[in-house]
RNA sequence: GCCGGAGUGGUGAAACUGGCAGACGCGCGGGACUCAAAAUCCCGUGGAGUUAACGCUCCGUGUGGGUUCGAUUCCCACCUCCGGCACCA
């Protein structure tokens, strides 16, 4: 009997693997494709079994679909740029790119002993030029078709990473990677125009029915849209602004409002006769007009600043506003209405101004309890009529129109569309989109990222970098400060350089890009990964595109996912590729904990799948980490479980083991008709398990019972043994050989074959030697999956 | 507050289209083997009751109702937990 040495066929069938170069592909038109994809590592150092997971998953069906015979591309790859090396250079001098090749050599180390079957040949690294080169390359065409654009804005900054950070990275007022609080500054910054595609992201939401329903919501919240209108209130005194140009230009805002009036957004203009004030951001430029007209100015811009700095606390301090004095004339009602400015109207929003309808709006009537503002109703409900006086909750519901002129009598969505094409016609509003989403902030003042590839000349402003002189390389540096200010500035060789349009002196833009600019476009380059004239041929995305099976952590599932549905339209519209959505199918795997929380080199609980390897092979780990429960589902590190995986290995392998020299070798009869009830038993149980794990894996992904029925189909295997060879397996090795007749046999190979073929996704180094020892030529690589017979 | 998801033995979980609840594993109990242990193999393992025994009966999937011949599964109300968003007008 040969003993089960893991560690041994784990070297054995790795290097087997890597010199065939088993997982390396080529296009091949005869042939189906899937693109099967894990989202790409932080090259953090080391790979806890947490991270493992998602790459077991995304190699068991991998694994599954090469034997399903479809040409399977299976890349990886390093999100090699970021933060975290940049903040251990400042902190210990060594250069970033140092500790990150360090961190992937290790980490590229502990997938290989894990046996993930990765095209290693297209392995890309995002900090090293090849890559980057065409981060810049797709900058310059977004430059070109006004997708990239800068602008003077009012950042998010973060005081301790000394950075700036996109809204997506801003967590309740707080840096997602700190957890520091956020502070605004102005500054010159790059954006993407990401909004341009908001309702075709929108839209394109609708097709992915095989993402998980949670990621879908959470990116159409995200990226919010709302229908409803712009409304002009006239000044009452327009001479206290008379002469001023616009006051609102922002981004996500398509409104030109003029300063003598007032314009708000609003998604219920059919509750405007019940908007009895009108509300300002603080940070409103009317604000100050107001103030200046005011009898104490510098009184006035003091409670404005105070409400300002106040904003993320308004929840705690509850709604506070005040008066401005001023009033404007509601151009429906032609009443004359206060306006105040309020604490939790967001400038970054609509107009930055709304009209204040207590009646019908629950911020608005909490607002006018507080201050004593009138009520009105003005959508009544047929069942239990409102009143003013006596409501203590606003109605935002359905009903028909009181109070309200001509208007009233109709129900209120009708309403809303009268009103609104109403307001168009007489010149004082018009209907309207509004999204949450904002354009995308991808400047940052760092030094491990990519180079912005434009110059600023004193004649010429902004000029890109001729595509001929990309990549734009990152200069050597040895000194990280920490400073804030951009790394790259202190290297005047670098940064000063010539204008390609005048040749005149110009300066290199020391920013750099934020990191999801590298990601939102990686799995196109594994498609092409050599590429140095384009970042990939598009007819090799063609054929690999769209990745088929994509799997990762749902903390991805706004930032990356989205910015990543963006760029693949960017780069339809620049004619690389020729669909709209990247990811068909969305996996999102569930986070492994030790001791209740999640596990992290700070908290100490971390389980180096090293250490696995060494007690119990990486079969045993890969089947553990299968078994223990679906893939999308959190679980609770168990040791004693991956033993129960690994004793589960060990019964296969005796199993194995025992029958291989009586059912193993050529001219081994088919598995027939003519059977006894114990072969029919086990031939049924065979193709049943063979119908069950193909379904598991392929179509419910629910790999857990994948395994499970495995190990039923074992231990049927066990009892009919028992019956056959009279005793279990370990017992009766030496009666192997005994039986002799040849259904029997042919029934132990179908299933044993079976077992072998199925478990292999899970277990590969196992049975690759099973498979050989069971007298195969060729190994698994040229072996397909098994296929049942319903009759069975 | 709004939007998702979940709640099943001691435990991780399963039950795919409304059809034997708890597959498979862990743990635990018992047995075989052994001088002994480990390993391995076999049997048992939701609760209560009942039988000399094979068995049989009742209860049981967060709570309360409902639909149905039949509900973990569908409907209504509620409770708890997890995740996301959070004055977006």
């Amino acid at each position: 009997m040969a003993d089960y040495k893991p560690q041994e066929l784990d070297k054995k069938w790795q290097a087997h693997w890597t010199s065939s170069k088993a997982f390396e592909v080529d296009v091949d038109a005869s042939r189906p494709k899937y693109y099967c994809l894990e989202m790409f590592a932080y090259p953090s150092g080391h790979a806890h079994v947490g991270h493992v997971r998602n790459y077991i998953i995304g190699d068991v069906m991998a694994r599954t679909k090469r034997m399903r015979g479809y040409n399977v591309l299976h890349p990886f790859g390093w999100d090699a740029f970021g933060l975290p090396a940049e903040n251990a250079a400042i902190k210990t001098g060594t250069h970033p790119e140092t500790s990150t090749l360090d961190n992937i050599a290790h980490m590229k180390g502990q997938l290989q002993r894990l046996g993930i079957s990765y095209a290693w040949d297209r392995e890309i690294a995002t900090c090293l030029p090849d890559y980057y080169k065409f981060n810049q390359w797709i900058f310059l065409k977004m430059l070109e078709r006004g997708l990239a654009y800068r602008k003077r804005s009012t950042v998010n900054w973060c005081p301790v990473d000394n950075t700036v950070l996109a809204n997506e990275q801003v967590i309740d007022g707080a840096c997602w990677r700190c957890g520091s609080i956020v502070e605004p500054r102005d500054l010159e910054q790059w954006f993407f125009k990401i909004t341009e595609y908001a309702d075709e992201l929108l839209a394109g939401l609708d097709t992915l029915t095989a993402w998980p329903e949670k990621v879908v919501v959470m990116q159409r919240n995200w990226i919010g849209r709302s229908e409803g209108a712009y409304v002009k209130f006239a000044l009452a005194d327009p001479s206290v602004v008379s002469g001023f140009g616009r006051t609102k230009d922002v981004e996500g805002s398509s409104g030109v409002s003029r300063t003598d009036h007032v314009e708000v957004f609003t998604t219920r203009i059919d509750t405007i006769y019940g908007a009895n004030f009108i509300m300002l951001a603080p940070e409103h430029p009317l604000v100050e007009r107001f103030a200046a007209a005011s009898s104490d100015p510098a009184a006035f811009r003091a409670k404005a600043q105070a409400f300002r700095s106040q904003e993320r606390d308004v929840r705690m301090g509850g709604k506070q506003g005040f008066d401005t004095g001023q009033r404007a004339i509601n151009p429906f009602s032609g009443k004359p209405v206060p306006i105040w400015v309020a604490n939790f109207v967001l400038w970054g929003y609509g107009t930055g101004a709304v009209m204040g309808v207590p009646g019908h709006d629950e911020r608005d009537f909490e607002f006018a309890r507080a201050y004593n503002l009138p009520i009105t109703i003005v959508v009544q409900r047929a069942d239990a009529p409102l009143s003013a006086e006596t409501m203590t909750e606003a109605h935002a519901g359905e009903g028909s129109l009181v109070n309200s002129d001509k208007y009233n009598g109709l129900p209120w969505e009708e309403a809303n569309r009268v009103m609104t094409a109403d307001a168009r016609a007489r010149g004082i509003g018009e209907g309207t989109v509004q999204y949450r989403l904002k354009d995308w902030g991808i400047s940052r003042q760092r030094y491990w990222g990519t180079p912005i590839p434009v110059v600023h000349c004193a004649k010429h402003g902004v000029v890109p970098v001729p595509y001929a002189e990309l990549p734009v390389k990152l200069p050597q540096i040895t000194t990280f400060t920490g400073r804030g200010d951009s790394p790259l500035a202190q290297v005047p060789e670098w940064v000063n350089v010539t204008c390609p349009t005048c040749g005149g002196p110009a300066r290199r833009e020391t920013d750099t890009m934020d990191t999801f600019v590298d990601s939102s476009w990686y799995f196109l380059r594994f498609c092409d990964p050599k590429n140095d004239e384009q970042p990939f041929d598009p007819a090799d995305a063609a054929y690999w595109m769209p990745v088929d099976f994509y799997s990762g952590g749902v903390e991805h599932a706004i930032l990356h996912l989205l910015y990543s549905r963006f760029f693949t339209r960017v780069l339809r519209d620049v004619g690389l590729v020729a669909f709209d959505e990247p990811f068909t199918r969305l996996l999102t795997q569930g986070m492994v904990l030790k001791d209740g929380a999640v596990m992290s080199k700070s908290k100490g609980n971390v389980v180096d799948p090293d250490d696995m390897l060494q007690k119990y092979g990486a079969d045993a780990l890969r089947l553990y980490v299968m078994f223990v429960a679906p893939p999308e589902k959190e679980v609770e590190w168990s040791d004693a479980g991956l033993e129960g995986s690994f004793r589960f290995l060990m019964r296969v392998w005796r199993l194995v083991d025992h029958w291989c020299e009586t059912i193993g070798g050529e001219g081994i009869p088919e598995s027939g008709t003519d059977c006894t009830d114990a072969e029919r038993g086990l031939r049924r149980k065979t193709h049943e398990t063979i119908r069950r794990v193909t379904g598991d894996v392929e179509e419910r992904m629910h790999l857990n019972t994948a395994v499970s029925s495995l190990m039923e189909l074992v231990n049927e295997l066990y009892s009919f043994s028992e019956g056959t060879a009279h005793g279990a397996p370990s017992r009766v090795a030496a009666e192997a050989g005994r039986v002799e007749r040849a259904q029997t046999i042919a029934v132990l190979r179908e299933a044993i074959d079976g077992l072998v073929l199925m478990l292999s996704p899970f277990a590969p180094h196992m049975a690759e030697e099973l498979w050989e020892r069971l007298g195969h030529v060729g190994g698994l690589a040229k072996a397909s999956w098994p296929s049942f017979d319903p009759e069975v």
